[in-house]
DNA sequence: TCAAAAGTGTTATTTTTACACCCATGG
DNA sequence: CCATGGGTGTAAAAATAACACTTTTGA
């Protein structure tokens, strides 16, 4: 037996983003029993060992499902983290013999983006918590979650970029434009002025007004938009340029 | 032992892209030798289990390194691919057998995106055959080698639009500007006039035009230029908007 | 002299940016 | 009537695109 090579676990690791009502980006985390405080309980990212006929692909539409009980959510796989530490603290050791049965050695995990509307109901059938949690307020996590959340976050602005329709992912179908800006704000270095953005978003034909205006405001009420994802389809518009 | 969680090894695969002196985009290809044909050889991407110690960048770099003789090439990952049975041809699981003296099961990948300036020395440690192959004359490739292949194109394409810098890996050290109009019409769906394009890409202060030109052509002489990465830094401009 | 591509210049068009102005609503 | 943001308009500035014209060289 030759060079040493792995023979390893493979898990998928799954940000669910959603945008709040205080114009923050959120992630999704779950809770873990900890071995030695079974009382305590400690956040983590959803995720899951990949199973023996399984793509990536199809282990994170799982692990989305088990988390919100939504089918074929929006997802897009950003990097394998294979540290090899990424998995030798004892306690995450601990945990993940108990949680998966099996002595794991060391794990390599595959992450993936999602995107959730924030009122959207979460239904896990897997999971006893899942939480919303503030991005600028995730606390220590386990394994190298901290670092996939922060690279998660260079990862959907690129994806912004790059196609501007899943920004319509996290909004309400019904939405007004000014949470659409202060959306695209949050994930985009690009600043637009408020009003130019208002013009060249109500100028595309995906972008339907409806009937709808804003109530209780103290201010003129804003019109309710929607995203026609055919409409864009067929053009392809990227936001600047 | 509950569910069937996959142990399994894991690889890293490179495709290098170079461009030659056709304006083609070309890849580099290495040899295996066949078990029941040993004097036939059958083309592969270039790659390699991961070590037991090793992360997959580092695996990557390695994997360049055996096969160029250059360290620290630019690379970027891309893509792993996992499915079931990527890995499933008799003849696959026979040469990984011999080749890595394991009994190998299931195998995933990471895909690997790398640059090389085709008039580089390559000087592998470990390959008897490296070849350069345009990339529209690829042959059929063992495991999913092909669609690996198919996906780097768009992946480098991507790479371009977000850090035009990494175009210059292509290229000479020295190169004309209508080498760099080609290069780039290869790897991008916008179609820009050659003469705008000269015009902007000399107005560029990290384009420094050199004294020597062109000889030999019959018509007039166009100028060498040289790409100054660390004025680019400083200003780390998009080619468009 | 011709063909071919370099390199420069000019102009039109499109996109982006800045900001003025009026509108509507609750307090 | 004031503050706040919605929504429209206009004009300047910048970027892009189209293309004419001159230059240089080998054949």
């Amino acid at each position: 037996m030759s060079p040493n090579f792995i023979h390893t676990y493979v898990s998928v690791d799954c940000v669910v983003f959603g945008f709040d009502h205080e114009n923050q980006l959120n992630i999704l985390l779950v809770q873990r029993r900890l071995d030695d405080f079974p009382k305590e309980k400690q956040k983590k990212l959803p995720g899951s060992l990949i199973l023996s006929d399984e793509d990536v692909d199809d282990a994170a539409q799982r692990v989305l499902y088990e988390l919100t009980g939504i089918k074929k959510m929006v997802l897009k796989q950003f990097k394998c983290f294979a540290d090899p530490v990424r998995a030798s603290n004892q306690e995450d050791i601990k945990w993940m013999g108990k949680e998966y049965e099996h002595d794991i050695d060391r794990i390599i995990t595959v992450a993936y983006l999602s995107l959730c509307k924030i009122d959207h109901k979460i239904n896990s059938t897997k999971y006893d918590t899942v939480d919303w949690c503030p991005i600028d307020k995730v606390p220590t996590l386990p394994f190298d979650h901290n670092k996939i959340i922060n690279e998660s976050l260079t990862e959907i602005r690129k994806w912004i970029e790059s196609d501007f329709s899943i920004i319509f992912e996290l909004l309400p179908k019904k939405f007004i434009i000014r949470q659409l800006y202060q959306l695209y704000s949050a994930l985009s270095e690009k600043q637009i002025d408020i009003k130019n953005f208002h013009k060249k978003i109500s100028s595309f034909n995906y972008i339907i007004p409806l009937e709808e205006i804003e109530t209780n405001v103290s201010h003129r009420a804003a019109r309710y938009y929607k995203f026609d994802a055919k409409i864009f389809k067929k053009n392809n518009t990227k936001l600047i340029k």
